[in-house]
DNA sequence: AACCTTGTTGATCATATGATCAATTACCGC
DNA sequence: GCGGTAATTGATCATATGATCAACAAGGTT
């Protein structure tokens, strides 16, 4: 249904170890992305890439350990993507506003989706379970440091920034895996969740919601 | 694990067709809370209740119809005791200080999982999709309706009465979510989550903290 | 150009799932 | 007690999944 090769060829492109790792890795990605974590198969992965399972399988320890090593490489970009995002602001402040608008946008879904596929599909797969926890360790560190940056520079007023960052990770992932089933209230959403964050920061009514009426 | 009678034996006890279909339903109901959604399998729910896969397929019309059945008789039953345990409250300030401490609690980690299993299985089942999507409207109406209450009475302020009840769903959530991961800040959190209801609500600092130091 | 390392395949297992259907037999009504 | 309705079974399909391994062949090395 795009533009990947199907139908593995007898004696199909030999490809050095590392540059077919990346490949199934990269194909695992879309997958997971398109279709969600449960939709990283043997043969699925394999099918995109042109190729027999048997070489997927052969260079994998594991599907297990696949669809965790593929979560984890999607959150990674994730907040990879939103701390470049988040550079050219000036101040914590115009850092927070981007962070929830980023973060709350509806393009985020597909990521959304990946977060919710994990959380379920980790209690059933160990090595999944600890790569959420280690990438819920590291949102919340990012957010974490931007709080003590506003903290200290006296814009933010808080005093456990380590639990206001879990809440608005929380109140984030909460509303967005609202927001896969029910798309209708996000834009109301959006500005309570503003209001909520100058109230537990300390801040001046409306601050954070700078030109985006939304 | 338990004291189900396992072991399909040659002629089992008859029961009308109603008796029957309410214990598959027991069967599905606690197989879910205890493995999650993916456990309601044909051979699980059969083995459980000492029957063959056979005859469970046979009152259902599909895997998936009782999977999504069963996700809406847990949510509803959870709505219905939560309600029950609000009862005794003498007025929506007391009550919304139950609800958030009974919600956040840490005995309701097995139904946080099965809406976990929903949110992500909704993707593929469409059943569950739109049950899902029910539930969640009778958990908003649910708040939505004691926030109501308390701006009835003057005791609560909110413009939107609606987006307050999505938004305190979506913190709850969220942070059950985590929780499933990471049991560990739950304390600090649950006093969060009543100071943010309290500034959303215009309600004085404290006041839905009565006992409980959390 | 021959060789040999090793990336890749094809065939095959083992398992788990949902689903169907004729045959059976338990139980209710007469 | 007998008979017939229908709840229940046993057998069987079809499909999807992860995983393994001997055999093949592509491509760099000599």
């Amino acid at each position: 249904m795009s533009t990947v090769q199907h139908e593995p060829r007898p004696g199909a492109r030999r490809k050095s170890p590392a540059a077919r790792a990346a490949e199934i890795a990269v194909a695992a990605r879309e997958i997971a992305l398109a279709d969600g974590l449960p939709g990283i198969t043997l043969r699925g992965v394999a099918a995109r890439i042109g190729v027999t399972p048997a070489l997927v399988s052969h260079y994998q320890p594991s599907m297990e350990v696949l669809v965790a090593d593929t979560f984890s490489a999607i959150v990674a970009a994730e907040i990879g993507e939103v701390a470049e995002e988040l550079a050219p602001c000036i101040g914590p402040v115009a850092a927070l506003a981007a962070l929830i608008d980023s973060l709350l946008g509806p393009e985020r879904s597909s990521v959304t989706a990946v977060w919710l596929d994990a959380w379920s599909l980790g209690r059933r797969n160990p090595a999944l379970a600890v790569e959420v926890g280690v990438q819920m360790d590291a949102w919340q560190a990012f957010v974490a440091d931007l709080l003590r940056r506003g903290v200290g520079t006296g814009e933010f007023t808080a005093d456990d920034t380590e639990a206001v960052a879990w809440l608005l990770l929380g109140i984030i992932d909460g509303l967005n895996a609202h927001g896969i089933v029910r798309y209708g209230h996000a834009g109301s959403l959006r500005g309570l969740v503003r209001t909520v964050a100058e109230h537990e920061l300390g801040l001046a009514a409306g601050v954070l919601s700078h030109r985006d009426p939304g």
